[in-house]
RNA sequence: GUCCCCGUAGCUCAGACGGAUAGAGCGACCGCCUCCUAAGCGGUAGGCCACAGGUUCGACUCCUGUCGGGGACACCA
């Protein structure tokens, strides 16, 4: 449950019945967060919002709005504060409830039904099938991953999808570089021409095509071993990057270009949108600036991509006829939504920003306004050693595989840092730092807070040996008697899980889980060591047993939200560390 | 030339829908282990939120402009 949605709706109610309110507008009342916790757990703006059109003060409204809220179920006190703020605290008997709550349904807290079932289509890494996936791709991979889990506990019917671009010049580059693999598989001594992909996890393709085929196309013209040598290829490439996404545990749906373009649906989708009158044929401005120097005005079929926000219209068709990958693009999209995804959410590299008016606009065009694609744009990785950049090349084949920095620090940890920061943001990630056992390392730090509660647990059964510890055990509890603030804060904390899940679900930002989950455990973390300092602080108190299951429960519940906030990011837990 | 993203503490970065005294981690300095994991915790210092206007009762947040950093800009994919 958002109890923060909860209240608000509650608060409204209330509001509905003071006379001088008949004509407002309770739009713009908020409960939030107040910014310091002395405030109290809970924020409402209501009396500064409504006060002109009530005709009021705010501060005299607020004490009129005091009295009618003061007696909602699980506020234990009303205050009003600054220009007008209504602070509330909560009571132990709302407390109990959340914990029970947490205790209940588990890695479920959380989960809501807001997007009501509707499907999304999430589409994401879609590298070229030309060589294994490289760091890049991983950070796409982790955002994309992510925003599917985030979409599915806010009620979202998933489906991940990979796009596989099979069907461009690049897969014909991708065959001809297997090719010279392949004479090399015969003892052939190769050069590997400007141009063509040089990276050696091809030679383990020219090796299998040889065993495969035998020398059959070594005397064979290009023409007629281009489309078995391609298919081959393109068929090992996506074992490579099927092989890595599955250590990371992304499993998806995989759509062919090639298959959309042999099934027409390139030119079912421009006929669909020729019949609302959107292409046209004309010839476009130079681009400004720098002007290539082969450039020529020339006649183009062209999408009005201009009347959806794009910038310029888009060239649809090629010089020869063929359409252009953009045209290959709105097919794709259009085939998603006759596949009944009207709304979709893709991740790009940055570097194909300077491509999302355009797709978006086609994707506004062809639904008539229906359909909704977001797009999230996830931004350069860089890889330090010892402060030391670590240098990628594409040109020269020496890049760094995702497969390499897996086997280095592991899918959990790479999650874990992709996730730290917003997507779009540059990101830098240190190997010797972020496989540090320590807080600097904050998937560690979070795993650590986890691993201690299980070790409270483990003492608390010497402890209360025959004690029920389990979630029913622990589930009517004297809540009461948790009064420090430490332990307050903690409740607090969990308690705001549910909006954290619909903030980063609905705005797209899967790195606010990380950041809470930090949080959440430095919460825990302060309120462990408290014990440190006053023993009576101490989680178990083998005098007085009631406390400690009271104190118990709040471990369980913390422990249950950790994991769940790991179970978004797609990381495994260690139970011990 | 156009478009997109960014500019917050010494460093790396959070700040949803505009709200109260702008936060965290690292680094610096000072404390805390006979005790459930000190692989940790607490505290102190450190900010004209790039700049200038505008909207608002109220702007780090929205709008316009300027400066600075990054990326993308016919037919490639």
């Amino acid at each position: 449950m958002n109890h923060f949605r909860h209240f608000r709706a509650q608060i409204l109610e209330r509001l509905s019945h003071i006379d001088a309110l008949q004509d407002s507008a309770f739009e713009r009342v908020v409960v939030e967060l107040p910014r310091d916790a002395k405030h109290g757990d809970l924020a409402c703006n209501a009396a500064m919002v409504l006060a002109k059109a009530a005709g009021l003060k705010p501060r005299d409204l607020a004490e009129t709005i005091k009295t009618h809220i003061a007696t909602i179920p699980g506020i234990a006190a009303v205050e009003i504060a600054g220009p007008g703020f209504l602070n509330l605290r909560l009571g132990s008997d709302f407390w109990l409830s959340q914990i029970q709550r947490i205790l209940e349904q588990g890695t479920d807290f959380g989960s809501s039904d807001l997007a009501g079932g509707e499907k999304l289509n999430v589409e994401y890494v879609s590298a070229n099938p030309t060589g294994p996936l490289h760091l890049a791709h991983a950070r796409g991979a982790v955002i994309g991953d992510v925003m599917a889990r985030l979409s599915e506990k806010v009620g979202y019917d998933v489906t991940r999808e990979y796009y596989i671009n099979d069907a461009g010049g690049q897969v014909d580059i991708l065959a001809r570089s297997a090719y010279l693999r392949y004479r090399e598989a015969f003892g052939e001594t190769i050069t590997i021409p400007e141009g063509l992909y040089p990276g050696d996890y091809l030679v383990a393709v020219g090796q299998g095509l040889k065993q495969r085929d035998g020398d059959k196309w070594l005397t064979a013209d290009e023409a007629d071993w281009l489309p078995a040598v391609r298919d081959y290829a393109l068929a090992r490439m996506l074992e490579l990057i099927k092989a890595d996404l599955k250590v990371m545990g992304i499993e998806q749906h995989f759509t062919s270009e090639a298959a959309l373009v042999a099934a027409n649906k390139v030119g079912q989708a421009i006929d669909a949108l020729s019949a609302l009158g959107l292409m046209y044929r004309g010839v476009l401005e130079p681009p400004k600036g720098q002007k290539p120097e082969d450039w020529e005005p020339r006649e183009q079929l062209l999408f009005r991509s201009s009347d959806f926000g794009d910038d310029v219209d888009r060239p649809i068709q090629k010089s020869d006829g063929s359409w252009t990958y953009f045209a290959n693009d709105i097919a794709y999209h259009y085939d998603k939504y006759q596949r009944g995804f009207a709304k979709m959410i893709n991740v790009f590299g940055v570097d194909h920003a300077g491509y999302i008016k355009r797709l978006r606009a086609s994707v506004k065009a062809m639904t008539e306004g229906t359909g909704d694609l977001t797009v999230l744009t996830c931004n350069l990785v860089k890889l330090y050693r010892d402060g030391e950049l670590v240098k990628m090349s594409k040109r020269s084949g020496n890049f760094i595989t995702l497969g390499d920095v897996l086997e280095e620090i592991g899918s959990n940890v790479l999650r874990f840092v992709i996730l730290t920061r917003r997507s779009d943001m540059p990101l830098d990630i240190d190997y010797a730092r972020v496989l540090e056992a320590s807080k600097d390392n904050p998937v560690w730090a979070i795993n650590y807070a986890y691993a201690r509660i299980n070790s409270v647990f483990r003492k608390a059964e010497e402890m209360f040996p025959g004690q029920d510890l389990g979630a029913a055990g622990l589930m009517n509890t004297a809540i009461e008697r948790l009064t420090s603030e430490e332990e307050l804060a903690v409740m607090n904390l969990l308690s705001q899980w549910p909006q954290t899940l619909e903030t980063a679900a609905f705005n797209a930002e899967p790195h606010r889980v990380a950041f809470y989950l930090q949080e959440l455990a430095s919460a825990f973390n302060a309120l462990w060591s408290a014990g440190h300092g006053d023993v009576t602080l101490r989680f178990l108190q083998d005098s007085d047993l009631e406390l400690s299951v009271a104190r118990l429960a709040l471990l369980r519940a913390t422990s249950n939200i950790i994991l769940s906030g790991f179970d978004v990011m797609g990381v495994v837990p260690q139970e011990v560390m």
